[in-house]
DNA sequence: CGGATGCTTGAGGTCTATCAAAGCGAGTGG
DNA sequence: CCACTCGCTTTGATAGACCTCAAGCATCCG
């Protein structure tokens, strides 16, 4: 809103050290000292207001970025226009890792609201990991925790039900979001009824349809993007259903 | 068929030197003296009989395994029971990534006829990608390759027909099979229908029937495992056929 | 040769998509 | 301050794609 285009923020020091947020984010595990190495790496910061994109499909790849504040989405399309959300991201998660592969972005990067993210310089993380073996560890992790997770969203559009989907959509995202601080009852979607059908391989109807009728059965309350979460174990059970 | 269990074979050499396959696996792009570092590393083979696992889900992760000869199929299953294949693995590509983020393997691995693989000590890989940084490069960018790969698979599941996964997948297949000296346009399949069908979210006998239909409509020969393409355009058109 | 496994095909049912309309809420401008 | 617009969401009716159940057929292998 207050800018047109993502802007960067000057030599503003990112600061793992003093981040809240390296627990959960690339200099988990880390030393102090390691972590002040990490500092003169992630140098600067970027902001991206809503709804504008950190990058593209075929932009060079240069960087990581670790969300700082705010909320992404990660998208694909295919040539007919069609596209589908692969993830949203949160304070701590990185975003970028699909551009190693061609040195080329593979999905688009939006975010969904105004957001900050922290800036890594993939050469130079490569450079530093190959003098921090706990870096390198921590990178191999996160990437592969990436495919971990990308697994378990195959099963869920293959072979899961559309009330099991989102049941395990609010059960990731409120466990995500209680790591960080968060109720582990309440939230507040940050995406659109389209984008979390995207994600989820379904249309904003179905989706909106689910929810009335987790709201119905008392297992939710749904007031337009505000979520509470009335019966946790209904969910599990939803999830772990049993072809029933 | 021969034996019961997977089996070590000895201290053979693996010689990544002399593979035929060292371009299009972890050596590629390496030079001759640094692939002769590998070859140090990945010191033993090991064969995995037909419907044998490679690996389990739980697993512990020690090493990463690179097809030699053979077939793969890996896939993740929910706790009540259900199963996806989360892909399909062919020589020359790396199995295990999965198990780098927890140190357990998050997938099983299951040969799909009498193969053969490369055993790499993950340890060792990390450590000497610490001295070689072209394969620190190459195997970051074979981890990203993989998130990528399942981003397109994500797209397929979510928002692809019945007619469109399939003929995605068998493009899929033809074009790493090409790359590896086979046919464009003759293949094998060495899934059953089930386990197309469980990759592609989908019966097999939805799978069944829409091999019946392309081949009804001239685009394919199908003989059971046989498959003929007849009309390759078609199969291009089918994959980005716009909503119609 | 005969059982086991996998594949094909049919009929009917279910879930989700599609199309359509109305409701809600936030921000805008008169 | 209120009416208005716009984007998003909800809800209904209908249609279509895929699934389920079931039977018969091919193929492989002992």
């Amino acid at each position: 809103m207050t800018v047109a285009t993502p802007v960067r923020i000057g030599p503003v020091k990112a600061a793992c050290s003093n981040c809240n947020l390296r627990e959960l984010c690339l200099p988990v595990g880390l030393s102090p000292e390691q972590v002040g190495q990490l500092d003169e790496l992630v140098a600067t910061r970027r902001t991206v207001p809503r709804g504008e994109t950190l990058f593209r499909t075929g932009d060079s790849f240069q960087s990581l970025f670790a969300v700082r504040t705010g909320f992404f989405k990660t998208c694909v399309s295919a040539e007919d226009g069609r596209d589908q959300v692969t993830g949203f991201q949160m304070s701590g998660e990185l975003l970028g890792l699909d551009g190693i592969s061609t040195d080329r972005h593979a999905c688009d990067a939006v975010a969904l609201e105004d957001s900050t993210v922290c800036v890594i310089p993939f050469h130079d993380l490569e450079g530093l990991s190959m003098q921090i073996t706990e870096l390198q560890r921590v990178f191999h992790k996160i990437m592969s925790r990436e495919i971990v997770r990308d697994h378990g969203v195959m099963l869920l559009l293959g072979s899961m039900r559309a009330e099991e989907r989102v049941a395990a959509f609010l059960l990731n995202l409120t466990q995500r979001l209680h790591v960080r601080g968060f109720s582990r009852s309440e939230l507040v979607l940050r995406m659109t009824r389209e984008e979390i059908g995207s994600y989820l391989g379904l249309k904003l109807e179905t989706v909106s349809r689910t929810f009335s009728r987790l709201q119905d059965d008392g297992v939710l309350e749904v007031k337009q993007r505000q979520i509470r979460i009335v019966d946790h174990n209904a969910l599990l059970q939803i999830v772990n259903a049993s072809t029933c």
